[in-house]
DNA sequence: AACGGAAGTGATAGCGCTGTCAATAAATGT
DNA sequence: ACATTTATTGACAGCGCTATCACTTCCGTT
């Protein structure tokens, strides 16, 4: 906690620089562009570095050059599994270039979403990654404000603030109850939680597709605010086939829910899929281990962690954009639990 | 993204000084120590910073005062769930402290942890939170040279580099298999992927607590290097049981290997727990919906993110240290899965 | 041979803030 | 009334790095 010493093994670029025989300057480009040095240079500087064992300080590079070589992530959701994948992709395509994620938690508020931005805000970073395309006006406009490139990432949508990359969840979900469909299936429920953005996105797809086949019923749908869990599917489950017997399908918003559903139908003795057939969405890894096995909606998260890196990394090398829009897709995993109906 | 006009809204520390009447130095001070003013500088500095909209350069307050506000957290995974509610109690407790988090991921490696330590090193971080105990003498020497308030968390154990928050594994697990025992289990395998070292330590709790009844057989013993998944506790269960058909419970090195394994028996028809009792490591939300509702054994994670950040925040605020280490127990969650035998 | 231009290098001057210590004003004690 | 703290404030000097521009080669051209 002394602060008065010198630090023992402070090396610093111009040591570095000393110990290569060549000026501060020259040592500085060799981390920021090493082609611009001549090949005995480079290997001067490059050998003095690791022999010192330097290490850059970051705050001054920052400072002097008037960019931060930060990325900020704002995700709703430390729980959720979903984000845990797109993060292992943001981190894993950050890794090893020069930029570092700074990450923070907005707890599906907006309001927290806006408070960070402000935070961010004034740190300028070199990039930004926001969760979803609801964001406040005020928001938006701080984002506006920024400079810097702006991924969405989880869905698409209209407007961009600058970029996006992520699925269609109406889209998704329609696709999922048109699965069902196909199978035979007609009375079809909705178990719900959270009912972020995406959730009512997906809410929007299964009921769209109900009505296009004149199958909508409001009673067979299930929805709470309170965050998923597994232990949340078993009860929405309860309460739906309590009030709807003749229920023949769930489609869950998500495979916790999923699972908590088919736990719920093992309790209650409900054959899955003959009484009951059940669909998730995402398809986490436990969903083809499940007796029997789940049907769930694949979306690419750990892709779209690492999408959304490769776009903000090429526009921040001032690259030409590809596309500004980026739809990841996703893709119906059909499984035991939606099996064709018989009968 | 361009750099040579002047940034329109740019506020340095000097405006607001001098809109206050008072030299930057004071204006420095409000932001530090703002008790340290007299009230009507302090008024004025205020609404100066307000009104102006200013916002600090953390660059330069870095490199002026040789310290970042930033936290480095080294976790091994983003995928377990496990370091999900870690990571939430840390987040959660930063939020509001003037110190932000700097996550990365070792991916359970010795070396990488090596190399992000190096990393952190050069940035001066307020603070440092570690995965585990079990970090190379290299690490441990970069840590020492850091210079700042350490705490390993998720284990206890001797020899703290500085703070410790966590629980024993090789206990929990004793007191696990402890639990079986006093249930009437006499053959109990033990399930294990990845095997990393706190894995390692719940082995060796499950062994001695078998060698202690004399009932310790390592054909019982089912361990591979792969990641956890919920698969993989399927096909563990799987080998296990077509080699030792006697085997009456499973010990799962975690929740996702005990959730697979009780897919793997229903899938078998082994009854659950009649035939096989089985005991998970972490008490993740989904073993109390699971048929039959899953043992487990708690881990109080948000709380040991919390915990870590509060003992990094008193020693960066030269608080006195309470504890330098602090033990947040487990606790034996006994469910149907490991119902008293009968016969 | 003289020239333009590219490639490589260095000197200078800060980036915006805070540590340090000196200076002043106010408060206290004798 | 005086000396002596104590509370406030400011001047100065950098933190470690890089933007900028100027300078030196060393080419290939005409």
């Amino acid at each position: 906690m002394e602060r008065k010493l010198p630090q023992s093994g402070k090396v610093r670029l111009t040591e570095v620089a000393k110990l290569a025989g060549v000026s501060p300057i020259t040592a500085s480009r060799f981390f920021r562009n090493p082609s611009a040095l001549s090949v005995s240079k480079r290997e001067r500087v490059e050998n003095a570095a690791r022999e010192l064992g330097y290490v850059p300080n970051l705050a001054a590079r920052a400072l002097a050059s008037h960019r931060s070589e930060v990325i900020g992530v704002l995700i709703p959701s430390l729980t959720n599994n979903v984000f845990a994948d797109v993060l292992r992709g943001i981190y894993d395509a950050s890794e090893g270039s020069r930029y570092s994620i700074q990450l923070a938690n907005t707890r599906y508020s907006n309001l927290q979403e806006e408070r960070l931005l402000r935070i961010f805000h004034g740190q300028k970073p070199a990039g930004l990654i926001v969760t979803g395309i609801d964001q406040t006006p005020e928001a938006r406009a701080v984002m506006r404000n920024m400079n810097c490139p702006i991924v969405q990432m989880m869905e698409i949508g209209p407007e961009p603030i600058d970029m996006m990359v992520g699925l269609s969840h109406s889209d998704a979900a329609f696709a999922a109850v048109k699965h069902l469909l196909g199978r035979g299936y007609k009375r079809i429920g909705f178990l719900g939680a959270r009912m972020d953005p995406r959730g009512q996105r997906r809410f929007d797809g299964y009921r769209d597709a109900l009505k296009a086949a004149s199958l909508f019923d409001q009673r067979l749908v299930v929805t709470t605010l309170s965050p998923s869990t597994v232990p949340l599917g078993g009860i929405l489950l309860s309460d739906l086939v309590s009030r709807i017997p003749d229920v023949d399908a769930v489609f869950c918003i998500n495979d916790d829910i999923a699972l908590g559903a088919l736990f719920e139908c093992q309790r209650r003795q409900i054959a899955v899929p003959e009484q009951l057939a059940i669909v998730g969405f995402n398809d986490l890894e436990f969903m083809a281990s499940a007796v029997p096995a789940l049907t769930s909606v694949r979306t690419n998260r750990y892709e779209m962690g690492r999408k959304a890196i490769e776009m903000l990394s090429a526009a921040m090398d001032d690259k030409p954009p590809q596309q500004r829009v980026t739809d990841l897709g996703f893709e119906i995993v059909a499984r035991a639990s939606s099996a064709p109906r018989r009968i």
